[in-house]
DNA sequence: CTGAAAGCGCTAACAC
DNA sequence: GTGTTAGCGCTTTCAG
């Protein structure tokens, strides 16, 4: 194996000087680093992590949190994936590896964070979801652990830094795109009414509508196990006229979709559809879904470069909220009216 | 930090000998080993990894190899994350964390892998993908690191240890269960007919089909962009009489079942439909998936199990092919014909 | 069965 | 600008 040493002694310096040009550090000249670098070069020497964390401190490893699979289906949405792939292919442009943690309880997860913090194993973590009171969080804060959140911030705003889509606007969005094509008559559809997400579009819906003057309904919820939800669905389209739902995302938008044909409604024909997250779910079946693209490689690299951010800076940085832009995606499930 | 150092003082004893006692060592006595124990939980001692890196050259940590992106619905295939989901927590259990690759292209892939061993930040690689050729196979063999492959042998069977499920066998299985429904005109559908997954499925489905003296059909391409492959689909579902498909798996069998609707052909009371992964697609919509569970979980733990094997063995193992079990799902696209 | 001591390869004051 | 010199925390011969 080809250490610093044998870098040194071959470009004729002192060892340290070349641990300065690893680091291209700005004390040593321009003609040294040269010479050094070409011994690096020839002799094809490669820096021994191992040495370099136990010298600095610093790991050039992050960590990724994937949330509890308590619902195992949700690891199906390929958002962790794709956020993965971006995120690590981010990281190795900064020299960086990326770890994984992922258990089906919060209480397994946090061991596995508590074991990588405190083995020295990663210089910061990102967390793929956000729960009130999440004892992962609550760690990380106590340890002084840098983190950022991808997901809606959820308590903490103000100790957190989060990377987010902005959920209201993209629902309020939906509205008006609908009320472009001449939809009045809109429902808001969502398979569950906890988690943050749910309630920012819920409230971007109402406020979209009250903005145009319309009549709002609240959240109906799509409970593909529970019959009377299920009915009640079908009743509030008929009593309101529903020419357009806006739902919660593909995964779901799918499953109505074929709720819907078993009541003979077909879309777009006789009802529209528009919904979040542009996976491919959305281009699954005919029709194919009218969706907003909620850029996840943006969200990976934000979060990615925030992170580091954080771990480079001596001084503790300010929390922030960093939202990232997102895209309609204009498919078939919306017709427009006349 | 509590060290190493003050362990050995609390418990009156050599920093050696709690180095010991860390490995389990046979030479201590229990005594003392329950005394360093004991020293180490007052303390709240974790062994820094660093340290142990360097001073063993044993990272505890080894590489998942994702397959190359350029289809990045790929990625979108449940089985990933839930490989990565089994494989981390294994990996805990054995004290290991798990670090990732993935890349858009080979090449990068590649160069992402070597820095990985080059720096020395893992004992050895799982990939989860096998093409022939495929250079990062090369490299890790030219380089003696240890890794094993799940998926379907693909060359090199004899220096290369593989976990995969019999594909050959799971569809000849398939055959037979259709013709316990009482099918006789069977039909293979797939996406693609390149990859080793599809071949031995269509080997497995010829075998059962010559077994059972029925008439074999070549393999029928699925190719939702391509009408005149389409059109050649229904004709010959039209031609055999057609009552069951075998498919290659769950996320072309959900657009296989739409395509067909579009002929006014239902599932399953004109056509059967057996298929395979048991992903989250397979209780989508309705009729849920009749479907082979390839039994990920299985997949993911024998494949780390046996990379831990090779990398702690001190002399090189033997490659093998480990087969893991596979189970019929009954759900609702296979119908009894009378 | 346990202790002593020499590193593993690199970093980071501190000199000069 | 570059060299000197202690370590970072643990493992591993080698003694005894």
């Amino acid at each position: 194996m080809v250490t610093i040493k044998d870098v040194a002694a071959k470009a004729g310096v002192n060892p340290s000087t070349v641990s300065r040009v690893l680091k291209d550090n700005s004390s040593i000249s321009q003609k040294t680093k040269d010479r050094v670098r070409k011994a690096m070069a020839d002799l094809g020497y490669v820096p021994n992590v191992a040495a370099q964390m136990l010298a600095s401190g610093l790991t050039y490893n992050v960590g990724l949190v994937f949330p509890p699979l308590l619902t195992p289906d949700r690891l199906s949405e390929p958002f962790f994936m794709q956020i993965l792939s971006t995120i690590t292919t981010e990281a190795k442009q900064e020299n960086f590896t990326v770890s994984i943690a992922t258990d089906m309880t919060v209480d397994e997860l946090v061991e596995q964070v508590k074991l990588m913090h405190l083995q020295k194993r990663v210089d910061g973590f990102i967390i793929l979801y956000s729960e009130k009171d999440d004892p992962v969080q609550r760690y990380l804060l106590d340890n002084d652990m840098p983190f950022v959140i991808v997901g809606a911030p959820d308590g903490f705003e103000n100790e957190i830094t989060y990377i987010d889509n902005d959920n209201q606007l993209m629902a309020k969005s939906a509205v008006e795109y609908l009320y472009e094509k001449g939809h009045k008559n809109i429902l808001f559809v969502t398979d569950e009414l906890e988690s943050e997400i749910s309630q920012e579009r819920y409230l971007g819906y109402m406020k979209g509508m009250m903005k145009l003057k319309l009549d709002r309904t609240p959240a109906m919820l799509f409970d593909r196990h529970n019959p009377v939800v299920l009915e009640k669905l079908i009743e509030t389209i008929e009593e309101k006229k529903a020419t357009a739902l806006i739902i919660i995302g593909d995964t779901v938008s799918v499953r109505v979709m074929q709720f819907l044909s078993f009541y003979d409604l077909k879309v777009p024909d006789d009802i529209s559809l528009i919904t979040f997250n542009n996976s491919a779910f959305s281009k699954l079946i005919h029709p194919y879904l009218t969706t907003f693209d909620i850029n996840v490689a943006n969200l990976g690299r934000s979060s990615l470069r925030r992170l580091l951010e954080i771990i480079k800076s001596p001084a503790p940085l300010p929390s922030e909220t960093i939202i990232v832009p997102f895209t309609l995606v204009e498919r078939e499930s919306v017709r427009r009216l006349k």
